[in-house]
RNA sequence: GGCGACGUGGCCAAGUGGUUAAGGCGGGGGUCUGCAAAACCCCUAUUCGGCGGUCCGAAUCCGCCCGUCGCCUCCA
């Protein structure tokens, strides 16, 4: 299979380094609810873990959570509330908003403020060897030292020097140089150090994190666009200086922002849809279709028009799956042909868009084939299995909850003009189930008898409750709109 | 200003030198049905932002132009 990657700009072989696929994808910083650019980062690469594992690699993935930074504190003192209070929370709702989304777990989930004695550690080496030094208590990175800094973001130290931030009273060898240890201000949390009392820079526990938990070099780092510059690039010159090693990252994986209107879905510019909203409308996999309906480097604009054709055809897909057919006598589909196109787009860098028209082939397939009589269960478990390594859930809407009071009022409306048409009325019961049971038999009836008039007033109350029912060929079945 | 992308049917979106330009959504027509729903079938880009060029051959390569976006400050 091949991977693209951002140092080097080419979609080359996939080598693993070791036995063991070792990557870390950058987390988020916990100070508020997480949006749909998170979610849609998160999907991607599950996608990637999901489908290296399914082609048999064994693979370690380790997320990080800044759980300390400007944003968390600005946030807790404007609260009155502790930075740790603030970050558990959102750490716990990004948590469980994953596991709403099905991303699976990753290995490895260490918090900043945990490792500590691992970031001090990298510091102390990269002061060691000149990489780095101390001032008024904080610790920078001397940029100059690293001669290739830059490599992937493809910046040249002069155009750089004209954005710097160069702030009153720096401390800076040179502008260019970032933090690595902030001294501590007052009212912030803070740890003991070789240079005082302080807390960590941004870049330097993602470097402190892989290098502990995945080793000196990896073969995947993922994260947004966004993280190129400077994160990203701060954290090759931190790693690689520190381990000698390079390079840091074999297959550097980025993916396009998530755009809303105009621009880039982001906490700071305040235009975003949170991942809790989103899943109040739509499902999961209706967020998966739309993300993987497109390749993972270029950007994505967020509309309601596009996910809503993506959840029109999720749908699809999960009626296609949970349909319960009587096993055809005629020969079976043979899912070959789709899995191996499935494949083969995937090895190709992820081309989820291409592994996606697979399924809708496939889908569109076992229908045809149903309802010709063929088999086609076998072609069903692929579809479901393909789906999987997409993190599809296959599951449909929310349920949405049933008044159980109008759907009494019709039953016992429908009973009395039943009684003078003719027909045997049911009893109201207290059970959605009973009721609809009931309803159907009565309406049964009613068609037998020719009676559509009052038939199809059952079928219209019913959808004006929410209920849709369909005639098939094993009888009538009612769902939840 | 510097760096990097992108512009494909009504909408979303693959394809990046050569048989009929994937797939989804939407729309139109049909089959099934008492009527629906679901499902299936058919139709819906002779054309890939514009203009030049290279080539036997380009949506795919090169140049210019127009337009959109990201990064350059915290950001998935």
């Amino acid at each position: 299979m091949k991977i693209s990657d951002t140092l080097s700009g080419k979609k080359t072989d996939f080598k693993p380094i070791g036995k063991v696929v070792t990557m870390y994808v950058c987390g988020v910083t916990p100070y508020d609810d997480s949006h749909l650019g998170h979610a849609m980062s998160a999907i991607i690469f599950d996608v990637v873990r999901r489908y290296l594992r399914f082609r048999g690699y064994q693979v370690k993935v380790v997320q990080n959570i800044t759980d300390v930074d400007d944003k968390i504190i600005n946030r807790a003192n404007r609260l009155g509330v502790t930075a740790a209070e603030i970050a558990g929370k959102y750490a716990q709702s990004y948590k469980e908003e994953m596991e709403a989304l099905n991303v699976s777990p990753v290995d490895i989930n260490p918090k900043a403020t945990e490792e500590i004695p691992t970031m001090l550690e990298v510091i102390k080496g990269l002061i060691a060897k000149g990489f780095a030094y101390a001032a008024n208590g904080s610790v920078y990175y001397r940029v100059k030292n690293k001669t290739d800094y830059g490599k992937l973001s493809r910046r040249k130290f002069d155009t750089m020097m004209v954005g710097a931030s160069v702030e009153p009273g720096e401390e800076k060898e040179d502008p260019l140089d970032f933090v690595l240890w902030k001294a501590a201000k007052p009212g912030e949390p803070s740890w003991e150090s070789p240079w005082g009392k302080g807390r960590p820079g941004w870049h330097i526990e993602c470097s402190a994190m892989s290098t502990k938990y995945l080793g000196e070099q990896i073969d995947i780092h993922g994260g947004g666009t966004d993280l190129v510059f400077p994160h990203h690039e701060n954290e090759i010159a931190q790693t690689e200086s520190y381990t000698g090693k390079v390079p840091f990252v074999k297959y550097w994986m980025h993916n396009g922002a998530l755009q809303l209107g105009a621009e880039k879905m982001s906490k700071s510019l305040g235009n975003l849809v949170t991942i809790r909203d989103f899943l109040t409308k739509h499902t999961p996999d209706s967020f998966r279709i739309f993300v993987l309906g497109s390749y993972y480097r270029s950007p994505l604009t967020y509309t309601e028009e596009a996910v809503a054709a993506a959840q029109s055809g999720a749908d699809r897909l999960v009626r296609v799956v949970n349909k319960e057919v009587a096993a055809g006598k005629k020969k079976a589909l043979e899912p070959k042909p789709y899995y191996d196109r499935f494949i083969e787009a995937m090895d190709d860098d992820f081309n989820t868009p291409q592994a996606i028209a697979a399924l809708f082939d496939l889908a569109r397939d076992i229908n045809r084939a149903e309802e010709e009589g063929m088999n086609a269960g076998k072609a069903r478990e692929t579809l479901k299995e393909l789906g999987g390594i997409l993190g599809l859930t296959f599951e449909g809407k929310a349920e949405a909850t049933i008044d159980i009071e109008p759907l009494k009022k019709l039953a016992s409306a429908i009973n009395q003009k039943a009684k003078t048409a003719g027909v045997s009325a049911g009893a109201v019961a207290d059970d959605i189930e009973t009721i609809m049971a009931s309803l159907i038999s009565m309406r049964k009836e009613l068609r037998k008898a020719k009676q559509f008039n009052l038939a199809d007033e059952i079928r219209d109350g019913l959808s004006a409750i929410g209920i849709a029912l369909e005639d098939t060929a094993q009888g009538t079945v009612w769902k939840r709109k």
